[in-house]
DNA sequence: TCAAAAGTGTTATCCTTACACCCATGT
DNA sequence: ACATGGGTGTAAGGATAACACTTTTGA
């Protein structure tokens, strides 16, 4: 590229003015006791994340390192999410760009690293978990709360496409809830003032009305993750990089449950599963579920290389 | 992110060790004449790119200015692709980040921009349209290439997976074509060095064998827009930015199939676009398209509203 | 015996795919 | 008349969703 660019560009050379500094930042999602859990360091509730340096071979290698060397955690699976600028900074004019991604991996047994730490996903988004029915907050809480930050807007257009957008994004009027959405549901939020981030400083009635907070935007970037990861497990294998070796079905289906946030249909998800040839019997079987001992499984690392594969479907029960 | 950070990175301050440069690069894309086109500059098979500057105020719009001035065309939809670093660079040791865009627009009548460009992409991946049947070049040239390619492998295992790998991609054993696996096909044609890019040089029978070349990584970029675009229009109104303001439905479906590579079987087409309710009879016909006139649609902008909307569901003819 | 989980069989419904056919216009 | 594209009806098949029910263990 190089060669050329110097013929298109205007700043090439050595110069430095517009030169930036890139930030690595990492969610890295384990499932453990049907919790997604999030891994996080220090006491601010914050992603592990770090500069991209010289010495990387590559960004993906550069997470992996950052991620290790805060947490003690060893990465498997890693994808990109989204890059985006920060706004610019008080005193240095420089600017710095992050380049977040999301890892799927088992969480290890902890050491005695200080500052890891495994926070449940639902604890940021206790609207996103509807395994036990839609939750109260959601009728109780942010339908009011997001109706009144519509009303208050200044002209009749923002007032009714503030109130669409909330309804599709909660399901408020046909109470069809899209567990993808994530991520707008989060943006709606903010906007409407309603989480801690968006007040800048303490609010704590914010921040006990909807989850807990994060630093910085760390908390967007983990609705984005949670929003990817909710719509791949649907067209691609990638739950089985969260699961052990080997598993029962239902072990694997709570799993996806708690990654969708919502209940499925027993028969028909073993089904699914099944006649997707996505596993194998181990021939073992268990009884630490309790009741009739569970066949174990294995995932079958060969689909991957035999057809463009899907993922597990999510055959819902009815609200 | 700032305040905290400090507390948890290695060489923050204002040192410039680590500083980089971010590199801004746009697929952008129209449809033309039934055919896809993207936008190039200068001679030499270039995306339009640039580095980010102090001066632009987000990422986007960064984008925008680069493609503004060096093509004149302004830009509408846009997505981000993927972001990667490039390998170190000879003579100085820093190093370049390029995040790519995916942008939907409509051909600008030419103006006197005399490097502006508008190529086929399937001047750049012949084997990609299958509009016309299944091209004669995967089976007369690529298929057998790619099998010497398999069996030139050190081991036994290596040859396995080559050919697997071939097959799936290409879908040489069983028929099946997946029109988006494009990055995919465009890799395996890099790794056995069927690509003029892979030469290095400028071997011209491997540019013949495998479409014209462009400079750098270039054309593994327009392969990753061309496999999101052809995913996306299946599960979001997409197409929609590429059509002028009116329409008729076969010129929406010759569009998709431009894009997809592939021909839709018309009636269930149109049935699908109208009971999805993606567009509306403006009233009016036209007669320009041969044989009885046809009623001439608007997108309904509305659906983007209502409810979180599919795209244009590919009903595939027979091969 | 009961609770809890494993597992099977079958039906109803919807969506996709395919086929067959008619309509309106220009040459 | 016929070629070209516009447009409708409907049936076959497959995938999904739902319901009902049996089996196997531990407490």
């Amino acid at each position: 590229m190089d060669d050329h660019a110097k013929g298109i560009r205007k700043g090439t050379g050595v110069s430095n003015a517009n030169d930036i500094k890139a930030d690595l930042i990492a969610v890295v999602v384990a499932v453990n006791d049907h919790e997604p859990r999030v891994l996080t360091i220090g006491r601010a509730n914050a992603l592990p994340s770090g500069p991209f340096e010289l010495g990387h071979r590559s960004l993906q290698s550069g997470l992996r390192s950052w991620v290790e060397e805060q947490t003690g955690q060893p990465l498997g699976y890693i994808e990109q999410l989204y890059t985006f600028a920060d706004r610019d900074r008080v005193g240095t004019g420089q600017r710095v760009i992050s380049i977040s991604y999301l890892a799927l991996t088992r969480e290890e047994e902890a050491t005695q690293s200080d500052r890891r730490r495994w926070e449940r996903w639902y604890d940021y988004f206790p609207w996103e978990d509807h395994r036990s029915g839609t939750p109260s907050i959601l009728s109780k809480v942010l339908r009011p709360r997001l109706l009144k930050w519509a009303d208050s807007a200044g002209d009749n257009e923002t007032r009714r496409e503030r109130r669409q957008r909330s309804a599709v994004a909660f399901g408020f009027d046909d109470g069809t809830w899209n567990e993808e959405l994530t991520l707008q549901r989060y943006e709606l939020l903010y906007e409407a003032a309603m989480v801690g981030e968006a007040t800048g400083g303490q609010s704590s009635a914010a921040r006990s009305v909807a989850g807990e907070s994060m630093i910085a935007d760390h908390r967007r970037i983990l609705a984005t993750g949670i929003a990817r990861l909710r719509s791949k497990i649907k067209y691609r294998p990638v739950v089985f990089e969260l699961m052990p070796p080997v598993f029962s079905l239902l072990q694997l289906q709570r799993t996806v449950e708690a990654l969708a946030g919502r209940l499925l249909h027993k028969p028909n998800f073993r089904r699914l599963i099944e006649q997707q040839e996505l596993v194998e019997q181990t021939g073992e079987t268990t009884a630490d579920t309790g009741g009739r001992p569970a066949k174990l499984y294995r995932f079958r690392h060969a689909v991957l290389d035999e057809r463009a594969v899907a993922g597990t479907k999510l055959p819902l029960t009815r609200a």
